[in-house]
DNA sequence: GCGACGATGTGACAGACGCAACATCGACAA
DNA sequence: TTGTCGATGTTGCGTCTGTCACATCGTCGC
């Protein structure tokens, strides 16, 4: 009974068999509908969520309305830890971009965790160690890529999160609607359609609902750089 | 002997008396003069940075020299400790701004002192999480502002943290020139000019060698957002 | 099959901003 | 003083990209 996808979340890194199982049973099984929303920005949030299956989109929203995407998350991945460690209301609103099922922890439970294990305290500073670099990398792609370089870049960190080699190329179905892609890169839906347009149109990748099947990964990483 | 600038930085909380005097004996001060470099993005590091006095520049440089700033941090203030929790190279180059004091601890201590407190471990994760939060904000100014609300923001943070209040209002000095005002804010330094003349000539503020004067901080906050 | 609606493709246009090119100014050494 | 050099102020041009405006297409309910 114990779930190896969950298993694998940095929660579980460096536990004795029986913590694990004992964290396990603690947590709580959670679905979603895909679109369904998990938390709104500026809640007040007092769980952790791990994903098991299926797809969820952490975004913002400025004063206007508009969206930016911080990430996409699967199986494996954790979220709604910030919210214990730097205690505060939500800094994203979490939705779910397919059905989803989540194992939920309460922050009551996470506390006494950390405190008595000392693995699990170092990998959440690890995991969040790993995100702060890799949102400075994303600030500096903002600074100094244009959109196609973006869009590119974007697509090769999805290949290698959600991408399937076949023989025909890595299908990457990332279930993003362009829109949602362009908030992902911080560009106008129009201009990401254009830049994978221009991308298909070179026999880099073909374009398909909601993902893409790339045939050149080698020169999207050129144009990425 | 103690410092109690050193004594306010995260890696002290929770610890008692007598673990916090032997911690700061174990710390190494360090001294840079204006303009020299700590270390190099890329660079293998195995030590954390605490500021005692002066001010130090986080900056990565893309592919074609181009620079951007990730932050700049006084007196108080931690950095460093990225590579021992994600372990690898250097994430960004660290320039001391002014003359610049500092107190250096090697990731040999830090490991042991980790696991021994949970107090410590638990201030690290506060501050990473923080961090990222303040991160995650800079992504969607980047995305959502244009350049003169970047700026604007950009004084009210350094207002903030280096400003002293005085009769005709609040002086900055954050001893940046408009080029590493505009790596900040990832513009180009004659935009971040163009910007500041037009505050100065609304009245708001007034421009200084390194540095403004603050007149009209509401006004500046307006902007910002 | 038909209409509706969301997602996707494309073009025209304008504005923001990077870049190149100077002029000015102040500090500092010879 | 004079010359040098880095920092600052200011302009014009070209381009990237966001916005508006439509056309097309696929899916779904009826």
């Amino acid at each position: 009974m114990t779930d190896p996808v969950l298993r694998q979340a940095p929660l579980f890194t460096g536990l004795e068999e029986q913590a694990a199982d004992i964290l396990e049973k603690s947590m709580t099984p959670l679905s979603l509908r895909r679109g369904d929303i998990l938390f709104n920005e500026g809640d007040i949030g007092n769980q952790l969520y791990v994903v098991t299956d299926g797809k969820v989109k952490l975004g913002r929203s400025s004063v206007d309305g508009r969206e930016n995407l911080l990430a996409l998350l699967g199986p494996g991945q954790m979220f709604g830890e910030l919210s214990f460690f730097d205690p505060g209301p939500r800094s994203a609103t979490a939705t779910a971009v397919t059905d989803l099922e989540l194992a939920a922890l309460g922050h009551d439970v996470l506390g006494p965790l950390v405190e008595d294990h000392t693995g699990v305290a170092l990998a959440f500073l690890h995991q969040l160690a790993e995100r702060l670099r890799r949102t400075n990398e994303v600030v500096g792609d903002l600074v100094f890529s244009d959109v196609p370089g973006r869009v590119a870049k974007a697509l090769i960190v999805l290949a290698e999160r959600f991408g399937r080699t076949a023989d025909d190329g890595v299908h990457v179905s990332h279930d993003l609607t362009q829109e949602e892609l362009a908030q992902l890169v911080g560009a106008s839906r129009e201009t990401v359609n254009k830049a994978l347009a221009d991308f298909a149109s070179r026999g880099w990748l073909r374009l398909e609902p909601r993902g893409v099947v790339v045939y050149d990964l080698e020169r999207l990483q050129r144009r990425a750089r």
